[in-house]
DNA sequence: CGTTGTTGTTTGATAGACAAACAACAACGG
DNA sequence: CCGTTGTTGTTTGTCTATCAAACAACAACG
């Protein structure tokens, strides 16, 4: 009746087991192992995987506002603040004044900022292509438009 | 130079730009997307995507402990315990005394929670056949196999 | 010029996780 | 039988990340 138990007398580590028929749990699970291999990737320049989409997200929108950069993260623009605040305490990014604006910040990534992402950004290439090696190209190909669609893209 | 940004002022959400290359981000974002779907689900059950794991855990491993149940969901054993605390309150879990070691607990679940479990995955398994609609019976196959040769399984 | 909306910020609250320490108990060696 | 060592669940403290609400400064617009 149970689906594939491990639970013995509670040493055994047990296994998912219903779970495990889910497509959403193992497209979970996948991008956990993903997750993780790149948090480790990002930890040797200092930066989580948030922090690392902040510089790059600014690196392609220079002067982004912050408003923005929250939604474009996903985040509410007050979870923003301490975020960039950390940023710019270490000289990665900047808040320039808006040129037109009063009020909001035009966010840029300094010297530092920029080359510190164009060395972390061929880390996460290569750390990419060591993850993803088990997959033949086509096959990486297949599943980046299967994933696509999923997301509705 | 930049990939494709929408900055303009400030006011056009920016899209990802240089992410969109890697395969990882693709994941995430879809994983993304499945797990908003997926907490909306649980939440007309009043249950939290963690709480819906740890029901399913338990329903595959009867007589499981905390311990065990901890390294399976990959927190730590001192996190399990407000956990089941919540779920024991709602007579969904209970803590059974272990027949042989009286240090630990052997989890059951209630009559309830066997009931509740058994309608939320229901549920689950028609959101997930609505969420990959947009793809065909094959091509789940061919995302799901896939998937766990990314996980390593 | 006055009203209304927006931006960044502060403050408080919440949730989730880990680390360290503890009592109760198990396991094992002598 | 006894003492040491390891394990289990629990408590406590801490840390991080998130949102909600309120605020001053400023923009936009009638």
């Amino acid at each position: 009746m149970a689906d594939q138990a491990v639970a013995d007398d509670g040493n055994g580590v047990p296994v998912p087991g219903v779970l495990d028929g889910l497509l959403g749990y193992r497209l979970r699970r996948a991008q956990v192992a993903v997750f993780a291999d790149f948090a480790q990737t990002m930890s040797d320049f200092d930066l989580t995987p948030g922090q690392f989409g902040t510089l790059a997200l600014i690196a392609a929108n220079p002067g982004l506002s912050q408003t923005a950069l929250g939604t474009a993260l996903g985040i509410d623009r007050s979870s923003v603040v301490p975020l960039i605040d950390k940023l710019e305490r270490r000289h990665l990014v900047e808040r320039a004044p808006h040129p037109r604006d009063r009020r909001s910040h035009a966010l840029h990534l300094t010297p530092d900022g920029a080359a510190l992402f164009d060395t972390a950004r061929s880390a996460v290439a290569r750390h990419e292509a060591h993850i993803f090696a088990p997959l033949a190209p086509a096959e990486r190909e297949t599943l980046a438009r299967l994933l696509d669609r999923v997301s509705g893209v």
